[in-house]
DNA sequence: TCCGACTGTTTGATCGATCAAATTACTTGT
DNA sequence: ACAAGTAATTTGATCGATCAAACAGTCGGA
């Protein structure tokens, strides 16, 4: 048995090719009785129009790109996996499919556009890890690329709802501030902030959160300064600056990730015998859950069907040519929710402080 | 300006495409002076043969398949995210890229790669989560399609390495083996093991290499049978399983996970106060690392590679007719490592225990 | 000198769809 | 009843590459 192709099934049905293709891309141009025969006739003979040949003249390749960040950068571990399958899943819904690729750097990952764009004709992106002055969104602005960005736009200069290019993200400071006021309301007067190096974007955000509400608290600007440190992440780097921030007298750490967390639960629980330990992290891993933390989730499905969504409106706008359903939200900024757990008290015995 | 194509390129060197198009796929036809003055105008002009039209000609797309998990089955979090970069990361190397899917099962799997083949001309796919019974690896011999499998064909009559498609797989047995047999040699008589339900292929494989060692150490077959429980993954389950293998003597727990290991070993550490907790886990996420907890590593980028080696090759293959490079392994099994930490004591205090 | 073998290059056909324009069929108004 | 207009369908050209076969140029040997 032969492949079925738009002109074996033509002749087979005693009509042309060109009626059949329009009863897949334009069925209001067909009079509805050759329709139903037609459409009888592709479920019949389980017909589906070459990707390649249609790729070839439409120059779309119904395929959205999405660069893999090296592990352990901004979304990672299984947020990743809830993200990329929230992603995948609702591309698939739509009729894309989503294509990975790797990059060293962000220059890197432009030359990579170009190469998905003129090569396989990657209708879109899908950005992710946002961050001051990324040259990312410009270069593709400027090559009028479609695409959707997980994570605002950090020019501290401009207004990010105000911004040319979609995107949705989640609204961390928030997430982090509503962390802090439970913690003052709690009788907390020294909060400690565990967060990444400047420079990422959501990191930066968490912080400023959790910054104007001990300022509005009447916190003054040292002492804050004083309540913060800056480090890369990791269960035992949270330990250690855990430690710094306790002797400077942190009774409460918000911090920007659950694997800091974990490490700042431990050293709390150490300094403050007892007291369960007041600690939030960020992203409600299953590893929070499990060792009841509490933890700001993100609504990461969410964002990852919002991002889809924007951009194959976007794409199908530029072939319908405007009219259509109404345009999903450009710029997104989902809520985060605190998730509060009964905190356990955490002793993990690290071995420089000698536990028994 | 327009973008070059194999013609327009042709032209502006006085050249014809099919010399071009020779340089590209098979220089040595090409005299080498020729070649030299086409590569440099290929350079200069920037020029990148079409995909489609490649893929329209060749019924090639240079694309393999993966179908996404779903969260929390097989592999997943982090190592998830690992194996997927090094997929990524080798495929583009050797000029493919990976596609993602998502189904719901292994039937709906299977009619994805019917559309993806049909439609995309996908080249091949990497399977993961074998497991007993799998109709998927079936279909795709059947069809002839190319593909490498991480995990073994799990056919219980079948000896794996006869199997009639290629696979990579880590040797889980001889990882909890060494576990287990670590643990007899510290003194430990008793030893449990948790793992998932039956008929998951890795996790069947984990319970087996705890299960010889025992039985190779002169332990009842009743007594091994009272050591072992069968649960869905989690911190939580692992603690009320650990619990009860508690109870039936057990003073050591190997655990197909670290998510039930983590549980585990705040059960054994309130068992036995002072003394660090005898549990070992699987996969060695950060999380175990980050809490001291021993745990068999898996070489998954190795795998990753691997797989994409056997497949590319396999494709190659199919193309060039059988000469050129030696085939990489079909069939082959990845030593798994315990990572031996500081047990640091654990406790976290489930709240049903009580902890004050 | 002429033929066959080989090397290097070019030409025509093709993959399977869509676009744009041409054709035919069917209404409708006057 | 006929021109004009619309609806439905068909035809020719095209997207950009590869395949297969034809074509020229070189060389050694009879």
């Amino acid at each position: 048995m032969t492949k079925t192709t738009l002109v074996s099934l033509a002749d087979s049905l005693g009509v042309s090719r060109q009626t059949i293709s329009n009863v897949i891309n334009a069925p209001h141009r067909v009079k509805p009785e050759t329709r139903a025969r037609v459409e009888a006739a592709i479920s019949a003979s389980g017909y589906r129009p070459s990707a390649a040949a249609r790729q070839l003249r439409t120059r779309r390749s119904m395929n959205l790109g999405l660069r893999l960040m090296p592990v352990h950068d901004g979304i990672n571990g299984s947020i990743l996996d809830r993200f990329l399958h929230a992603l995948t899943e609702t591309a698939q819904r739509d009729g894309y499919r989503l294509t990975l690729f790797c990059a060293d750097s962000d220059a890197d990952e432009i030359h990579q556009y170009e190469e998905l764009l003129q090569v396989s004709d990657i209708d879109g992106f899908v950005l992710t890890g946002t961050h001051h002055g990324d040259q990312r969104t410009a270069w593709l602005l400027d090559h009028d690329v479609p695409f959707a960005a997980f994570g605002r736009p950090w020019n501290d200069a401009e207004d990010p709802r105000r911004s040319r290019h979609a995107w949705v993200d989640v609204d961390g400071g928030a997430g982090t501030a509503e962390a802090t006021a439970a913690f003052l309301d709690d009788g907390h007067a020294s909060i400690g902030f565990l967060g990444w190096p400047a420079g990422s974007g959501a990191g930066d955000d968490r912080r400023a959160g959790w910054q104007r509400t001990l300022a509005a608290a009447g916190v003054a600007p040292g002492r804050i300064q004083e309540l913060t440190a800056s480090i890369d992440d990791g269960v035992q780097t949270g330990a250690v600056a855990a430690r710094h921030l306790i002797a400077a007298g942190a009774t409460a750490i918000v911090c920007v990730s659950d694997s800091l967390a974990l490490g700042a639960a431990m050293e709390l629980r150490r300094a403050f015998p007892g007291v369960p330990a007041a600690v939030t992290g960020f992203d409600d891993t299953p590893v929070a859950a499990a060792v009841g933390l509490s933890s700001v989730a993100q609504p990461i499905e969410a964002a990852a069907r919002h991002a889809v969504a924007v951009l194959t409106h976007q794409l199908a706008e530029t072939t319908t040519g405007g009219a259509g359903v109404p345009a999903p939200e450009q710029h997104l900024l989902l809520p985060a929710a605190l998730v509060r757990r009964t905190p356990y008290p955490l002793d993990t015995g690290i071995p420089t402080a000698g536990t028994p």
